[in-house]
DNA sequence: TCCAATCTTTAGATTTCCTTAAGGATTGAT
DNA sequence: ATCAATCCTTAAGGAAATCTAAAGATTGGA
C-alpha cells in the first residue's frame, strides 16, 4: 500500500490513479496532520511525500514518521525548491522527484526505492508466509519440504515473492519472465499459474496466488 | 565493525547514521593518523575511506594498513578525482565510489565488497559431504581415495565447493573457470560436467552435481 | 619434434518442459 | 437471470536443453 501526502487534489488523485492502474493499492492524504495520522496508523510499504503542505509540512510529517518506523519515503518537491542530496537524507526520505514529475518516472522511482528498500535486491532467501525462495541454489520450498519447480515456475515465483501483494498483468509476467514480447491472446502464463498453484496445494489450502479478474495475479496471504 | 575516515563531519555522520540504521556498528576517524591508528588498532570490518585527508591521505593510511591487514576497504573520492580499476588496485583497495554519492549506493557496495571478501574461505582444504580437495595440491579425493582430475575439472569442483547448493549457468562456469568470453550454446561444461560425474561415480551413487534444467549446475547433495 | 594428456566440438539419443488448443467453469455487467 | 468475457485445467505435440561417446584440436613436456 502506497500512501500519497500532497494537497493539490489533482496531483494527488492522478498519483493514485496511476498507480492503482501498475497494481498498487493506494490512500491519499490531503494535509500533514491526516498524512501523519495515516502514516502511523496505517500498515504502508512507501510514502509518497509532498513537502508543502498544510497544518504540517512535509518535513515535520517525515521527522515524525522516523522515530517510529522506517518505512521507505519519496519527497515531492517544487521545481523552485533545491533540495540535494544530503538535505534529503537529514530528512530521512529515500529519494526525491521534483515537480513537474514524468509519471513513468515516479513508477520508476516507487519501484527502485521499494526495490532498494526490501529484502529484495540481494537477500539470497526470500520468504512470503511459509513460502521460501532460494536464490541462489534457485530452490523454492513450503516450511522446509523442497517444492520442486520448472524454470519458468521459477522465475514466477521470484517475481510475485519480491513484489509481494503486487499485481501483474499476464502480459506483464510473460515479459518480465521470458523476455519476449507478448502475443495478446497468449495463454501460457494461465497454466503456469495454474501448475504453481496445484503444487502449493499439496502443502496448504491457503491459494497464495489471487486472480485480479480482468488485471492479473497476485501474490497474496 | 565499519571504520568511516572522512574529514568533512557532515558526511562522516551522515554514513555513521545511515550505516548504524542498516544495522552495522560504525566508528569514525576525521583525519588520516585517528584514522591509521583506529584501523590498526580495532578490530574492523570494513574501512570506508576518503582520499583527501588532513595528516596522512588516505593513500597513505591504506598503505599502511595493508602492511598489516586485509581489512576491506572502500575508497570515497571527489567528483574530479579521476580514479581507475589499476590506480584502485595498486592502492590495495577493494572498490571506490564517487561523491556525490547515492546512500544507498554506500550500503549495497559495502554489502557487496562485505559478501565477496567474506567467502573467500583461504582454508587449504574444502569438503563437502565426502568430497574433499586440497587447493594447495590441487587434488580432489572421495573418503581417502584421490579422484584424478584434470584442471578444469578441478576448477569447477573447487568453484562447487567454494559455494555448496548455488547454481551455476554453463556462461558463468565457463567464464570464472577459463575467464574466456562465452559463446552462446557452447557444449563444452557439458562435457566436464558429464566426465566429472564419471568419476565421482566410480566412488558413490550420489549425484553429487544437479542438472538444473535451464539455469545450470549445482553441488549438492 | 613427437607424444600423451587435455580440452573442444560434433552429433544423435534422450529428457524436460513450454506452449497450444479445447472444453468447462467462473466472473461481472446488464 | 442471462450472457459475454475471462479464467482454469488437462493433455499432447514439439521445441529446447542436456547427455554421452567419439573424433578432432590444442597444449605442454620429454
Amino acid at each position: 500500500m502506497i500512501l500519497v501526502i500532497e494537497d493539490d487534489k489533482t496531483i494527488n488523485n492522478l498519483l493514485c490513479k496511476v498507480l492503482s492502474d501498475s497494481g498498487y493499492e493506494t490512500d491519499c492524504a490531503f494535509d500533514g496532520e491526516e498524512g501523519l495520522n495515516k502514516a502511523l496508523n496505517t500498515k504502508c510499504d512507501l510514502i509518497l511525500l509532498d513537502l508543502m503542505l498544510p497544518l504540517k509540512t512535509g518535513e515535520e510529517v517525515l521527522r515524525e514518521v522516523r522515530k517510529v518506523s522506517s518505512t521507505p519515503a519519496i519527497v515531492l518537491s517544487a521545481k523552485d525548491q533545491v533540495i540535494n542530496r544530503i538535505e534529503l537524507l537529514r530528512l530521512g526520505a529515500d529519494d526525491y522527484i521534483s515537480k513537474p514529475f514524468d509519471i513513468d518516472e515516479v513508477i520508476l522511482r516507487i519501484e527502485a526505492v521499494l526495490r532498494r528498500t526490501k529484502n529484495t535486491s540481494d537477500a539470497p532467501v526470500i520468504e512470503f508466509m511459509d513460502l521460501r525462495l532460494d536464490k541462489e541454489s534457485k530452490r523454492v520450498f513450503f516450511k522446509n519440504e523442497e517444492i520442486t519447480v520448472t524454470g519458468m515456475e521459477y522465475s514466477i515465483l521470484e517475481l510475485f515473492l519480491e513484489n509481494p501483494n503486487k499485481v501483474f498483468s499476464k502480459r506483464n509476467l510473460f515479459e518480465s519472465v521470458t523476455g519476449d514480447a507478448y502475443m495478446s491472446d497468449d495463454n501460457t502464463m494461465n497454466v503456469h499459474i495454474s501448475n504453481i498453484r496445484k503444487k502449493i496445494a499439496k502443502y496448504t489450502d491457503e491459494s497464495y496466488i489471487d486472480t485480479v479478474y480482468g488485471m492479473g495475479y497476485r501474490l497474496s496471504k
